[in-house]
DNA sequence: ACTATTTCATACTATTTTGGTCAGGAATTA
DNA sequence: TAATTCCTGACCAAAATAGTATGAAATAGT
């Protein structure tokens, strides 16, 4: 188990996903703007996640990034191991180092430990954060202040269109 | 919240440290070659860990550092934040970079999560690692293994000195 | 008092990770 | 066709990680 910077950025770009995600896709370069990660270390970042198929990339004008499951279905600790493959923590893996062959007890706890945050955080959905009073206005009002308009302008269109 | 190895290295030498406490003050030296971290390395860390007032050095021949609190009053979560100083998790901290001066959502919500992982790290104790059955036995059998036999020698001294 | 052991302190170096930049290609919408 | 956006890969700078070196201070045993 590792957390870093990688992990808590993916984490709370995954929320944002969760966050708007029935307001279609969200692009990247809103996402960079509003936390001040470059694009091209978030596209890096993204191509782990979509690797662990957790989210799914939509090409073209009015695209972005959604999760691939809904937000229910995502555990931050999947979003975790995503993005931090795993260092062998037992650094006498395998070969001798400590006892003659055998891994050294405190790693064999270290990994203990390891196993019960992992449990803790696959525990934790995304959906957990995102559904409840209070996010949905709270994220409107942050779109308004950031221009992400994308939803209002389709709808606005779909209405002129005579579709809604 | 961070986890990086410096924070299993200091998880695992604290545990390294709660099995022997009963035999006495435990090596730098003795750690380094069991774990395989570098002297050196491991003295820069506990440095931190005194600091931290989690151990208490014990120089000179037969010294080495032990727990300066029982393992049941130490937990995984003081551990981790005594190696790990706290780096800013809210990149706009304070300064407008998000919303105008309001923080990010999504980083008030990770910040919730991080402080989720720090209340559960802080109810694991090291003696709920230690204090069960099979520890002590095998702990046992791995100083035999790495020679580390500090309390013997001194419990065999002791005897022929006629002082037990 | 001398010596060996061990912590403690600090400065320096190498390696890895993090985070960023650049340049371009591929798919999609309008 | 043009604009948008994902996607890919190579490269680079700064920071963190990990290790090395040197030596002083304290203590136990002789």
């Amino acid at each position: 188990m590792r957390l870093s910077t990688q992990g808590s950025y993916s984490v709370t770009a995954m929320l944002d996903l969760a966050i708007h995600d029935k307001a279609g896709p969200v692009t990247l370069a809103d996402i960079s703007q509003c936390q001040g990660i470059s694009l091209s270390y978030l596209e890096q970042l993204f191509a782990k996640l979509r690797k662990a198929k957790l989210v799914k990339g939509v090409r073209g004008p009015g695209g972005g990034y959604r999760l691939a499951r809904p937000a229910s279905e995502i555990s931050i600790g999947e979003i975790i191991s995503a993005v931090d493959e795993s260092v062998d923590v037992t650094r006498c893996g395998g070969k001798a180092n400590c006892d003659n062959g055998e891994a050294c007890l405190t790693h064999e706890l270290w990994a203990e430990l390891s196993k019960r945050l992992y449990d803790f955080l696959d525990n934790i959905t995304l959906s957990q954060f995102v559904d409840r009073p209070g996010i949905p206005e709270l994220s409107l009002q942050r779109d308004k202040m950031n221009g992400r308009y994308i939803l209002a302008r389709r709808q606005a269109e779909a209405i002129s269109q005579g579709i809604i």
